[in-house]
DNA sequence: GGCCGCATTGTGACCGGTAACAATCCTGGC
DNA sequence: GCCAGGATTGTTACCGGTCACAATGCGGCC
């Protein structure tokens, strides 16, 4: 029972030494579990610790063996569901590992931010989870010090210095490739494909997965529509797409895109999935109960967070510069948004 | 220019006093911009500092000088767009203030998870946010050290110890007052409500405003509805009000709960607006585009998240125990998925 | 009984900063 | 030319832990 009643300084483990009648020493060796410490010795002193609320100060761990329990993630966005899925998934692991994680957004891709985000998170901190999706997360991923350990969750793997790190990916190429498939399959003479902004120069995974499909299918490769990210950039990225008859399939880069998407066919009068079938990516939460529900490729964020938060910690604690790859496997999960074409 | 090649420790302001003849603690004085230093002396560390890449180490500044220039955000999601949201506002009010953030998930409200996160939190941080609008932030934001500042996020604002913490808030009762009366007025009878998880005992401000609303408009308060967070929540809770003939408007604590809610009461055969009126809480970015698109009150997030930041700033800085509150006002946003009832 | 060796425990330095106070440098006034 | 006193700069301790190594205790063996 503690009922000190007024703020004081935590105790440190000099007090706990005192209280317990041993050296700083040796408390610090119980609280490691250090196993040579006699267990009478053990016992006392965990009695003191318990008796003054000793808690041992993360600041001063961190400071005196150089070892930092904590991992922060670099982001351009909280509220995307992937990223903050991904996000999510940091945490769970971290936190079962006992480590703290932070989280530093990036709010554009110019070298002046990234680099002052890149410095202001390697400062205090044990590691970088680096989210390139997008072009800030893919230049914060080359900007990273090279001393501190860095996992990127990346798009598209490359041995090439802007990802010379370990990664973790979801086989996004493969993914575009089923769900283009899917559309050709249910016999569309072509699929169109509204964009997320990518993060490499050369094409994105999503883009190369769609291209190969259609090219495979021998169908015509129409231009890809670039846009933003949320439902309002799918909403205008649609209402150009509504005015061609030819579009009778849309591929979109997520699915608050393809909403967006669905709605301004909508609006143009034009029946999704009678006239134009739309198919998302990321299988947000919602996306099972819009009307008509979408078609999308389901992919598994918060598991790519632990295995990057996983492939951190072991970098951190055996300093083993391994490049350890992992990725998920993405499963389309069909929906009404998707159905044959109207006149095949 | 730094060629240095190889991984080496970061020089250490003594490095920088060596190198420009100075003492360690001059060095100290030139980063912290103390006005009595010579600026030829000056100059000189600010030079050393360049050529050596010196960074002051975070951690060390936090051991050494008590203050601690980094708040962690207690959350029990962060997926939802409210929570989210809520998080990236605090995330750019630190990252303006040159404050680290880290974030650290509540998985559920039973006390043993509780004071465990909420000690690991305090551990290492300067202050603490507790996004208090759920079961498990209440139990935080009770259970956090009395010596740590805390700033919550809460929905109800009270004196009582629970709550006895400066808070952000929105004024959610009015919010639901008005959304209320937005379909009374429309000239429904009564309405529903589909609620989230309550935080407190007592009833929650949402349901509260709800109730009064119905109250003061002489219309009948039918029992409340309680779900979970997401929209297939909504879809359990909208499936058994569907079969209810008197059911003509119900309102919603989110947008994700508002679809689900369309969604079933679509698959019951009954329209939205046309049979039943629906109105989600939060104004999600999706909510705009989904057909219907939702009537919801749109309530600024992330505001409410860079004033709790800014709160804590000042408590951390001035360390004088104020309770400076601070509310967002509420904007109901009308659409499609509201209209009159068909039989008035 | 004396000595050796392992099990325990203690000592002092150090991590990279800040804080408090002492020391030295200048400058103006007489 | 000398001295007081503010402007600069240096010295030493300390934050709360860990690390490397020294010191002590104890049991077994000859």
């Amino acid at each position: 029972m503690n009922v000190t009643g007024h703020t004081r300084r935590q105790p440190s483990i000099r007090d706990v030494a005192t209280a317990a009648g041993v050296s700083h020493q040796t408390v610090s060796r119980v609280i490691n579990n250090h196993p040579s410490v006699k267990s009478a010795t053990r016992e006392r002193v965990n009695r003191a610790i318990e008796e003054l609320g000793f808690r041992r100060s993360a600041t001063a761990l961190a400071l005196a063996s150089g070892r930092n329990r904590s991992v922060t993630v670099l982001t351009a966005n909280t509220t995307h569901h992937g990223y903050a899925s991904v996000l999510q998934g940091v945490e769970e692991a971290a936190r079962k590992a006992a480590y703290a994680v932070g989280i530093s957004v990036l709010e554009s891709a110019d070298e002046q931010t990234v680099s002052a985000a890149v410095q202001r998170a390697g400062d205090s901190v044990g590691g970088l989870i680096v989210i390139a999706y997008d072009p800030a997360g893919v230049a914060a991923l080359a900007a990273a010090d090279p001393d501190v350990p860095v996992v990127g969750v990346v798009e598209t793997p490359s041995q090439e210095p802007p990802h010379d790190r370990p990664w973790v990916w979801t086989d996004d190429r493969r993914a575009a490739y089923e769900a283009t498939g899917h559309l050709l399959s249910l016999g569309h003479r072509s699929v169109h494909y509204v964009a997320i902004p990518s993060g490499t120069h050369r094409v994105s995974a999503r883009t190369a997965g769609w291209q190969q499909a259609l090219e495979d299918a021998g169908a015509a490769v129409p231009e890809v529509v670039h846009e933003g990210w949320g439902p309002q950039s799918g909403y205008a990225a649609g209402s150009r797409l509504a005015r061609d008859p030819d579009v009778t399939a849309v591929l979109c880069g997520n699915d608050d895109l393809a909403i967006g998407v669905m709605r301004a066919l909508h609006e143009a009068g034009r029946s999704v999935p009678g006239d134009v079938s739309v198919v998302g990516f990321d299988d947000a939460p919602h996306s099972a109960f819009v009307t008509p529900s979408l078609t999308t490729v389901r992919l598994d964020f918060s598991g790519l967070g632990r295995s990057a938060f996983d492939l951190l910690h072991g970098l951190l604690a055996t300093s083993t510069p391994v490049q350890y790859h992992s990725a998920a496997v993405p499963e389309l999960v069909v929906r009404e948004s998707s159905a044959p074409p109207r006149h095949p």
